[in-house]
RNA sequence: GCCCCCGUAGCUCAGGGGAUAGAGCACCGCCCUCCGGAGGCGGGAGCGUAGGUUCGAAUCCUACCGGGGGCGCCA
């Protein structure tokens, strides 16, 4: 079910051909929305210059040679050569009725994308940087997946350093199932604490750590036997945090650092060998043209210390090469924090010229910008600590509790309960995806959960309400099947609407922007409580009231599906 | 010093080269006895500055101003 857009798109390019001959059939018409009509398309003035006609002439040409008269009224031109097209109410009705299950988005040639997301670390609390990158992540590869890609979600966790020496030993120390080592389930942040305090003050134990960071580099059985223990927790507090957030992460999808450890000796040689890398102070560094730093000084890569071991710039040459050599990749995505873009360009230019990441691939950096405070510096608490995530996601499920009791005094104490979080959780997720990724923005619980403006809670509402308008009705969505009948401005307003979402999905998925989604949903949340507001559903009767159910039943699958692209929870009822 | 991102309404944010730049919140004034008010209508107020490209610029380019970030052995 092709969107209005593709449709007039498709009778404009033919209306070009005739008209101007067939090397003018490509050419976009430039279709927008139009506040003078459903649509105008805006050709004609670009095609002027090139044709030698002026703009308005152009207009009549592409209107005399377009065929149209079963979907629009007579285009009109007005102003300086815009060809302004409402659509037929009959039309856009029957295009509802059409929808199928997918809605109208199409399924795209697939693609093989790596997604790397998440990304925490192991013994480290994950913060709300993380949070961002992993909500946005995951609605991006729930997305890509819906439009026919074949997305592989890559985890990469930091599992590997020189500080694992200091955690097994620690971990050695206080017992492996010791309340201590539990702290890296439920507050890894304090294990990793009491560890670097312990090698701070303690020589003897700073000793065992180092000596610790040699066996397990070494391969020593053993040693890797803790390490995988130390991993394994951390594996149950990240699990912890994304079955609390809905994410789709699992431990299949963990390609950690440590999973490119045999590699990274091999890319230092080959990049050595063929002169793309050299020593400079000791380390093993790739100098690129066009990268300075300060004092003009060129800024180096560094693939291997001068300690020997290596650092992330050689990892992520390494994900660049499988991601590319074995999983066949056709775009890969980084979805990591705008702070890295440098990084990751070197990165991208290093493997460019080591002929690992070709021209047909397309690398993406989805920037994600930073999450403030009310002082507009990066959040933290109140004592200037970064802030725990669990501690921040139970704060957004404990303001939902109040905002849902506060609405629903009503409803059943234990039905609150379960409502809470999805509100919550929902409000956390939609407000770092309804921002473009890239911008900072400032964190505010209160307004993200509040049920009127751009919220998760208000798009959650509008889902809920429309059930209940079929509980009401003894119905269930799917039943109401009627034929659409569009009369009234507000009933053809949010049927044209309800034609968009295979459009604008599409783009989230091309463009990389789910905050285009969150728009949409809105806005046809917004349409949908005017309609509501205007025409009676329940109350009106016959072949009416059959059809303003069958559009609540069109709104309500558009923004199940649409907050399930998102990963944003659906409440039944709040 | 070099590079990247960003300056849009009082606040939080949208605006894929197109007509009179939008929404939400906040504020002011009206209206609706409503299927569960996520009510409805109206109002004030804005593209950091200066150039350039273009028939047309918030959007593309350049410079400047202002804010944030990055720039050799943490990841």
């Amino acid at each position: 079910m092709p969107s209005p857009v593709q449709v007039l798109t498709e009778r404009f390019q033919s209306a070009l051909e005739t008209a101007f001959g067939e090397e003018y059939a490509g050419t976009d018409p430039v279709i927008r929305p139009s506040q003078f009509a459903d649509f105008q398309a805006n050709a004609a003035l670009a095609l002027a210059k090139r044709l030698g006609d002026n703009p308005r002439a152009v207009a009549q040409r592409i209107v005399d040679a377009l065929d149209i008269d079963d979907i629009a009224d007579a285009p009109e031109i007005s102003g300086p050569g815009f060809v302004n097209l409402r659509l037929h109410d009959a039309w856009i009705a029957a295009q509802v009725d059409a929808l199928d299950a997918r809605l109208g988005v199409p399924l795209q040639q697939p693609q093989t994308i790596p997604v790397d997301y998440s990304a925490p670390n192991v013994a480290k609390e994950m913060h709300v940087g993380h949070l961002r990158t992993t909500v946005v992540g995951d609605a991006l590869v729930r997305t890509l997946e819906h439009l026919g890609h074949r997305v592989i979600r890559q985890n990469h966790v930091g599992d590997w350093g020189t500080m694992f020496g200091m955690l097994i030993e620690h971990l050695l120390d206080v017992g492996e199932d010791s309340p201590e080592a539990l702290l890296m389930v439920s507050d890894p942040n304090a294990f990793y604490a009491a560890a670097n305090a312990q090698f701070a003050s303690d020589p003897e134990f700073a000793t065992r750590a180092r000596a610790r960071v040699v066996m397990l580099q070494g391969g020593d059985e053993d040693t890797l036997r803790h390490w995988h223990e130390l991993v394994d927790l951390s594996k149950q507090y990240f699990n912890r945090i994304y079955a609390t957030l809905g994410v789709t992460l699992t431990d299949d999808d963990l390609a950690g650092e440590s999973t490119y450890n045999d590699e990274l000796a091999e890319i230092c040689e080959e990049l050595e060998e063929r002169g793309i890398a050299t020593i400079s102070d000791g380390a093993l560094c790739v100098f690129l043209d066009g990268y300075l730093g300060r004092e003009g000084k060129p800024v180096p890569l560094i693939i291997r210390k001068s300690d020997g071991g290596y650092g992330y710039a050689t990892t992520d040459l390494a994900t660049i090469r499988r991601r590319v050599r074995d999983m066949k990749a056709d775009r890969i995505l980084y979805v990591i924090g705008v702070t890295q873009a440098l990084h990751l360009n070197m990165v991208w230019d290093t493997a460019r010229k080591a002929g690992w990441l070709t021209d047909d691939v397309e690398v993406v950096h989805v920037q994600i910008g930073s999450v403030l405070g009310e002082d507009r510096k990066l959040l933290r608490t109140r004592s200037g600590k970064p802030l725990k995530l669990m501690d921040l996601l139970t704060d957004a499920v404990s303001t939902a509790r109040s905002v849902v009791d506060q609405a629903r005094p009503d409803l059943a104490e234990d039905v609150r309960a379960a409502i809470a979080p999805q509100v919550g959780i929902g409000a956390v997720k939609y407000a770092d995806l309804a921002v473009a990724h890239d911008s900072d923005y400032v964190f505010d619980l209160d307004r993200m959960v509040t049920l009127t403006g751009n919220t998760g809670p208000y798009l959650q509402y509008a889902a809920a309400r429309i059930r209940s308008i079929f509980r009401k009705a003894g119905l269930t969505p799917a039943q109401a099947d009627a034929t659409v009948v569009v009369t009234e401005p507000a009933e053809r307003a949010l049927a044209l609407r309800l034609l968009d979402f295979g459009e604008v999905v599409l783009q989230v998925g091309d463009l990389l922007e789910p905050h285009r989604l969150c728009g949409y949903l809105f806005d046809l949340a917004q349409l949908f409580s005017s309609f509501y507001d205007e025409c009676p559903v329940l109350k009106a009767e016959g072949d009416t009231r059959a059809s303003r159910l069958a559009l609540c039943a069109a709104t309500l699958a558009v923004l199940d599906q649409g907050l399930d692209l998102l990963g944003i929870p659906r409440p039944e009822q709040m």
